[in-house]
DNA sequence: AGTTGGCAGTCGGTAGGATCGAGTGCCAAT
DNA sequence: ATTGGCACTCGATCCTACCGACTGCCAACT
């Protein structure tokens, strides 16, 4: 789509830009390397990427920064994803390391990749629809309250509070366990849904059909987001109104997950200012990367920065931990 | 302390400093309801006020602002926490509603905190030393990895993941669960660390020795944090630095806990300024109260916000929130 | 004696104006 | 096609003057 001059010099302009985050001139570009032409030539290639669309001038006299058109070219065409050897190390580490379980480590991710780039990190946690059923129980906590616990197969447990029409007691609520147990164990939770049938017993079906309601809303909508390194957000703008817009945003959880989601179902991997579909977002840009559980995308995790973010070391950072997370998990 | 006129003086500068962010000049002090003196009057008050340590002068023909001290004498002597109609119905409403589960409606409590002040809000969950354990199970992950799951009479649920030593088969588990089950169900999760005897079966007495380990790093410690609205603290900063500080201060969940743990055992209900003891939140003030579950302090809820705070409302929101959140873990 | 209006003085904040310099577009020369 | 040169633009910075919101102090008043 561009000529290999028009390139480096887009190349240079964005990488400069990313550095000093200052407007970027001819002068400056001229001297980069992989650019070996004069000022000139560089004022005139870069007058016609503007008129292309992928730089813009602040102002007249003004050197050039990157338009939202201009850094998805270079993500898509320039950018090579590259992790400092440092960076490295301590992906290994971490994932080298123990963790105290599932909802540890996925907090702990974000911990590592606001680390790794500085950034604020995302992880949504696995998806219960595929996960199996280890063990399920019904624990009485008061007279006419009740817990239901499911513990799935990757270390997870699902926990719902369960309000009776009537007093249980312990025997009836195990009854009802066992019977749950027989259609949900060693299958996955939304098996749960179809597969019981009835008991014999009307007490039983009738709690049975409590607890079926709340395994519904469990089903969907149950991931879990962790956000971590939202403070970062406060060095990458200095308008401070902008800071507070973006920390509002990740402060939704429902919208976290939503634009996570949105973003892995139209097939990116960035996506830059408007592209996120949000307003608050204009100046940011979402790096994400779905992870994998036995060949079965369940999650994703992601790093959200301005958009003159060092997208070479997001996209690598983000790559390699969706990777090795989605490994981890796989063992069990 | 400080006598009628000086204190009518004091509470006109901090309330107005709250509501202008301007420093305030003795022709606005004399105005205030509650001084009826000349300006030249509030005048002199002020210049003893400031010699005494209640107020200052950030340059020279600038009006006053309320030190720490100022604050602290307002806090103790002249605030009044109060709610208004609006905030307490929606406490209300919000106690009124039904809550998944107690991490929900803890997560839940911090957005009714940010809600009702604009500023941070912080719960820190119940401590588990104190609840009555209801069920424990054992749950097989994989050949050599079992999850211990505890749950508590609160609805919270614990679990850690054991590694074992060799494989064991459900039974075995099974085999473990019900002795542990034997010593804790009905006891508080602490019991465990003395009253769980020897089995007589050697591998059950190994795995719950490994299951003991885990307990014990589950009980102390195990508090759990909710911070919420940190957004709201780039609304009461201009400095972006400043708001950059405090969030890495609040993404720090151990800090945090330790900070707030520190307040309540100085006996404070609000901590102003270096009180806190922490450097980056010389400009936060940070009010809080504990809340009891059957008359045992096991938690507390606080908000965040910077020194220039609506003390009595900040007060009375952290007051009857904390007070009807102990209320409401009482019942079970 | 305490209180008050008046007044000179201080000093940050804002507005206008000059200057500086980084950067551009264009053009003629290579 | 590329390049060095040049006139031009315009934000950023600095200076100055000015305004206004204060204060501290003092003399007058109750």
């Amino acid at each position: 789509m561009l000529d290999e001059r028009k390139a480096s010099i887009l190349r240079a302009v964005v990488e400069e830009y990313i550095q000093t985050a200052q407007p970027v001139g001819s002068g400056h570009v001229a001297d980069a390397p992989g650019v070996s032409v004069s000022s000139a030539t560089v004022r005139n290639e870069m007058a016609a990427l503007e008129a292309d669309g992928f730089l813009a001038q602040p102002h007249t006299s003004a050197g050039r920064i990157p338009t939202e058109k201009g850094y998805r070219y270079f993500v898509d065409a320039l950018a090579e994803p590259s992790l400092d050897r440092f960076a490295a190390q301590q992906v290994r580490a971490f994932f080298d390391h123990a963790h105290a379980g599932i909802e540890q480590m996925l907090a702990d991710t974000t911990r590592l990749l606001t680390g790794l780039t500085n950034h604020a990190a995302v992880v949504v946690g696995p998806t219960h629809d595929a996960a199996v059923v280890r063990s399920v129980q019904l624990v009485s906590l008061a007279p006419r309250v009740a817990l239901f616990v499911a513990v799935l197969g990757n270390g997870s447990v699902e926990k719902r509070t369960i309000e009776l029409d009537h007093d249980a007691d312990d025997l009836l609520l195990a009854d009802v366990a066992a019977h749950i147990s027989l259609a949900l164990v060693g299958n996955p939770l939304e098996a749960a849904l179809a597969g019981i049938g009835t008991s014999g017993r009307s007490e039983i079906d009738a709690v049975t059909s409590l607890v079926l309601d709340e395994i519904v809303t469990t089903v969907d909508g149950g991931e879990q987001v962790f956000v971590h390194g939202s403070s970062r957000m406060a060095e990458a703008f200095d308008a401070v109104e902008t800071v507070r817009s973006v920390l509002t945003i990740l402060e939704q959880q429902l919208v976290v997950v939503a634009l996570l989601r949105d973003v892995v179902d139209r097939g990116l991997n960035v996506a830059i200012g408007t592209e996120t579909g949000m307003q608050p977002l204009a100046d940011c840009a979402l790096v994400v990367a779905p992870y994998t559980v036995d060949g079965e995308q369940v999650g994703t995790v992601g790093v959200l920065g301005p958009t003159r973010m060092n997208y070479p070391q997001a996209l690598a950072a983000v790559a390699v931990v969706g990777q090795r997370l989605g490994h981890r998990l796989s063992e069990g």
